[in-house]
RNA sequence: AGACCCGUAGCUCAGCUGGUUAGAGCGCUGUCUUGACAUGGCAGAGGUCGGUGGUUCAAGUCCACUCGGGUCUACCA
């Protein structure tokens, strides 16, 4: 016996991925014919998440797939320094030690960070390592690399220079703990419970006051106007008027504007531009500003100039009441309402629905607040990045992603790309003493780029992280140096990203790779789904339903998960409500299942256009599909062993019929999987190449083969086991760019075999279907499948007895060569369905026999003389009933002379030989039906 | 408010430009421990495709309306 070693992934996973990386064999091999790819970086402090694991695993399928095509391929690897997360994280840890991030100053602070960087920097691409993506490590990059901060300065400085950055006074989404400006993507809108208040503001100059009604009254001192629907009739007489701001001894003018919707609240609204993005555009057009004395008043629009009464830490200043000065919001909000009701002009409060702006990372209340901030004029670079995928050069599957991505560019505002953060890019610009900017790479630069002499200032801010992985498809590859990587692969093949992130970075890559490059970053886009829980339900950490793909992989305790899953919660409160979930989900904790498990079960649930919820059930399934695969090797060695096998024949393998029906079986398998991986179906990929493993080539090939392996004289053995390990072997290479470490050994195992060399890497082998096809006709092997089929059924409906053999009566008329592959087939057909005679004669009256169509022709079982028939006559009329169902509704449709004359003449044909078909199998079920009743 | 997606077997999902008897995995039922594999073999039960109406010779597949679930964008102070 050989050594029965039974799969497991650990054992041959371990070893496999480091002796790739080591030969490098996922750097590029050739300088023509080039597919590149490159992975969305991932935070370079983060770990991996199921997300990662499903777009690296298609990413790693793709690329594989493609080497073995013949192609140059380049999976470029990196990281990103993903500035707003990672400054968090760093702040958190230094707090533990009750260290603050200004106290330890700029330079200190990104020590520490970088500390951090290479403590856990490596966690990640361990990670994806371990998921064995063919990943080009020899030039791994990080966006704050020295290259690529280069890449990152050269970018600015030239769009600056071209105008196309400017630093703007305006209002920007502030998030007062991070003390940083965000970018409107950066926001979540949430709809919560809130408030609106309806406060009095008196006329100027009368007894009269105006209703106003607001959801923030503390904003009220930055008023700047009231403003009312100029075909509101109800205020026209107050237009032009002033009105008094309550508690706050100022007026402001009262405008009419037509964005104000007479229906909604009073129908009068006070305008703060200072703190309210619409009202900023309100001012603007009413040139809303202060005179010299400090009253409101309307304008040109150039005069527009908005107060802010808020700094920083959201907290108010400015010309307001003393009492109010340097009180937090919310604070000021109480005080306030207080006040008013005590002044009686607080009218109304109501209960209301809000939109509140929080800051994604923080979870912050954002506050719109005046700062100078640097801006990319995202119009005139979004023009020739929406034409690109107008007119196709860029195609987005699945298709419809594209309106999303229209949307968003037709609509683009200027983006805010400077942040008030220590960690990242620092913006390259230089102030003069009268605060003149100036590009620079460095301030020697500077001086003698401008020629300046006088004191040079450089800006504190740096660049929002995803300014740098915009030039992610060329910085990597060397820009702005004109290296040959730049030139082999670029522009890229395919990105695949995931929907949460277009208008982040597919968009911007876009935008600025067409500017810098003059040529597309990549030419298709595959969005892949979410991953969800089993529920669908998001995962996250306060959901407490994350899955590691990694503990997929390995395994873990039910304790270990809990300990993981309740880690550093940001509500400690939900801690029970998790543990009693995970428990009850994973009852024994999670098994090991490998990675090659784990990769199908993505691709299997890849399915385009939707999210997906990742049922664990699956997972288990898989494995079970690698341990098959894995016992298909087993039992080769076992023919070897029992054989001794030699290794002589593989010119005459197909020469066997039944190794050539399995080839073709292959070569068909492999166009299919083909033409799926071009269209991303990596679903129907997966089916494909499950059922040609499992059903065709374990189902039957082996079994067929078997009792072939016992009987046939030993020169048949040995062309059977040739054929078992071509096949295999071509099997393994089609199933490799999607379980690229259980193929990778049974491949070894399989030149072994062959005595040829077992360094050779499956990624450096050829797709079979790029192989001579060697295609004989083996219909009769289809044919014995569905005879032994037809005949199990039947068996296990009269529930026969293992022991009772059946005879088979072959057509009369079948051709010799025919009856000889039947003959052929003697041996299986006898233990696979307990046939064990094959005559070929006209049958008596007295024969116990039951007809089958097979193929258009009749066969007939033969039963043993005194069996009983009756179990059988009630089948073959249930049987009958279903086929005489199916006549009637054929013969009504050939019936139908609409049908006949407006059907396309090959389906009308279809029908016609379907019901010679029904017919004749109701004729035979009607015989034997007569004969037995 | 606008856009998009989904609703097919107990569960998770396929079903391409409308055309054979609507498929798979898991689960379930029965049966089998036979020398690749019980992480297995064999056989089977189970959906009329959310609803209504329409187009068509023909609709799960196209159209309209409708119910339910989800996502994104924009929002009325």
């Amino acid at each position: 016996m050989p050594n029965k070693s039974p799969y497991l992934p650990k054992d041959i996973e371990e070893s496999i991925y480091h002796e790739w990386e080591q030969t490098g064999v996922f750097s590029p091999s050739d300088k023509v014919n080039t597919f590149s790819l490159m992975i969305p970086p991932p935070n370079v402090t983060g770990t991996l998440h199921m997300g990662h694991g499903f777009q690296n695993a298609i990413m790693d399928c793709l690329v594989r797939f493609k080497k073995m095509q013949g192609y140059s391929t380049l999976w470029q690897v990196g990281t990103d320094h993903a500035g707003i997360a990672t400054e968090m994280v760093v702040e958190r840890l230094l707090a533990k030690e009750g260290i603050s991030k200004t106290n330890l100053g700029r330079k200190k602070f990104i020590e520490k960070v970088w500390d951090w960087k290479h403590q856990s920097g490596d966690t990640i691409t361990q990670q994806l390592r371990r998921l064995g993506g063919s990943l080009d490590w020899e030039n791994e990059r990080f966006t704050c690399d020295d290259k690529y901060t280069e890449a990152v300065q050269h970018a600015f400085i030239e769009l600056f220079d071209a105008g196309l950055i400017y630093q703007g006074y305006r209002l920007v989404n502030w998030d007062p703990k991070l003390q940083t400006s965000l970018s409107d993507l950066e926001v979540i809108n949430e709809e919560r419970d809130g408030k609106i208040w309806t406060i009095r503001y008196a006329i100027e100059n009368s007894d009269t006051y105006v209703e106003v009604a607001t959801t923030r009254p503390e904003t009220l001192f930055g008023d700047m106007a009231l403003a009312v629907n100029p075909e509101d009739s109800r205020y026209s007489h107050v237009i032009g008027k002033r009105a008094i701001i309550p508690t706050a001894n100022r007026s402001v003018p009262i405008i009419e504007d037509s964005y104000v919707d007479s229906a909604f609240g009073t129908g009068v609204v006070k305008i703060t531009p200072g703190h309210d993005f619409h009202d900023y555009e309100v001012g603007q057009r009413h040139g809303l500003h202060l005179n010299d004395s400090g009253e409101a008043m309307t304008g040109e629009t150039s005069m527009f100039l908005p107060i802010s009464i808020m700094d920083k830490n959201a907290c108010l200043h400015g010309e307001i009441p003393n009492e109010f000065k340097g009180l937090e919001r919310f604070q000021a909000r109480k005080l306030l309402l207080e006040k008013l009701g005590s002044m009686k002009m607080l009218v109304a409060e109501k209960d209301h629905r809000i939109n509140i702006p929080i800051g994604d990372r923080t979870n912050e209340i954002l506050e719109p607040l005046l700062t100078k901030q640097w801006y990319v004029d995202a119009k005139t670079l979004a023009l020739p990045a929406i034409k690109a995928v107008k007119n196709n050069e860029i195609k987005f599957v699945p298709q419809n992603w594209e309106k999303t991505y229209f949307q968003w560019m037709d609509n683009i505002q200027d983006w805010c790309i400077s942040r008030q953060l220590w960690w990242g890019h620092r913006i390259p610009i230089w102030f003069d003493e009268n605060e003149n900017a100036y590009a620079g790479t460095s301030e020697s630069h500077v001086r003698q780029k401008y020629r300046i002499d006088g004191a040079l200032r450089q800006e504190e801010d740096v660049l929002d992280t995803w300014f740098s992985s915009s030039l992610w498809t060329f910085a990597t590859l060397g820009w702005p140096k004109k290296t040959e990587r730049l030139e082999l692969f670029h522009p890229t093949s395919t990105l695949v990203t995931g929907f949460d992130i277009i208008f982040f970075w597919v968009a911007r890559m876009i935008m600025m790779t067409i500017y810098f490059m003059k040529e597309i970053p990549f030419k298709e886009i595959f969005i892949t789904g979410l991953i969800r829980d089993e529920n669908g339900q998001k995962m996250s950490k306060s959901k407490g339903n994350i899955l590691d793909p990694i503990d997929l992989i390995d395994g873990i305790t039910l304790e270990k998960l809990i300990e993981k899953r309740t880690f550093g919660l940001m509500q400690p409160q939900l801690e029970e409500k998790i543990i009693a979930a995970t428990r009850k989900q994973f009852p024994n904790g999670i098994d090991s299942y490998g990675t090659d498990a784990l990769r199908f079960t993505f691709y299997s649930l890849a399915a385009p256009g939707r999210d997906i919820n990742f049922d664990i059930g699956r997972i288990g399934g898989f494995k079970n599909f690698c341990n098959k695969l894995w016992n298909a090797m087993h039992f080769i060695d076992f023919q070897i062993e029992k054989h001794d096998f030699e290794w002589n024949l593989e010119a005459n393998a197909f020469m066997h019929p039944l190794n050539s029906w399995m080839h073709k079986q292959i070569i068909e398998a492999s166009q299919l999987i083909e033409d799926h991986i071009r269209n991303y179906r990596f679903d129907l990929a997966s089916v494909t190449l499950y059922e040609l493993v499992w059903s065709k080539y374990c189902d039957w090939y082996i079994e067929l083969s078997k009792n072939l392996l016992t009987e046939a004289q030993k020169e048949q053995q040995k062309l059977l086991i040739t054929g078992l390990i071509v096949n295999l072997e071509d099997i393994v290479k089609l199933a490799h760019p999607f379980m690229p470490f259980i193929t990778e050994k049974i491949h070894r195992k399989l030149r072994a075999i062959q005595g040829k060399d077992q360094t050779v890497f499956l990624v450096n082998t050829s797709m079979p279907s790029l192989r001579e096809p060697v295609i004989k006709d083996n219909g009769f092997i289809n044919d014995a499948i569905q005879i032994i089929s037809s005949i199990r059924t039947i068996r296990s409906e009269l529930e026969l007895d293992n022991q009772i053999s059946l005879a088979l009566n072959v057509p009369q008329d079948i051709s010799n060569e025919a009856l000889k592959d039947m003959n052929a087939l003697k041996a299986p057909l006898a233990r696979m369905c307990g046939v064990e005679n094959l005559i070929q004669q006209e049958l008596d009256q007295s024969t116990h026999a039951i007809n089958l169509l097979i193929s258009g022709v009749k066969y007939q079982l033969i039963f043993p003389d005194n069996f009983n028939f009756d179990k059988i006559v009630e089948s073959l009329r249930d049987k009958k009933i279903k086929i005489v169902e199916q006549i009637d509704l054929i013969e009504s449709k050939l019936n139908n002379q609409n049908f006949i004359t407006k059907a396309p003449q090959d389906v009308v044909t279809n029908q016609q030989q379907k019901l010679i078909q029904l017919k004749k199998e109701n004729q035979y079920l009607e015989e034997s039906i007569n004969k037995y009743s």
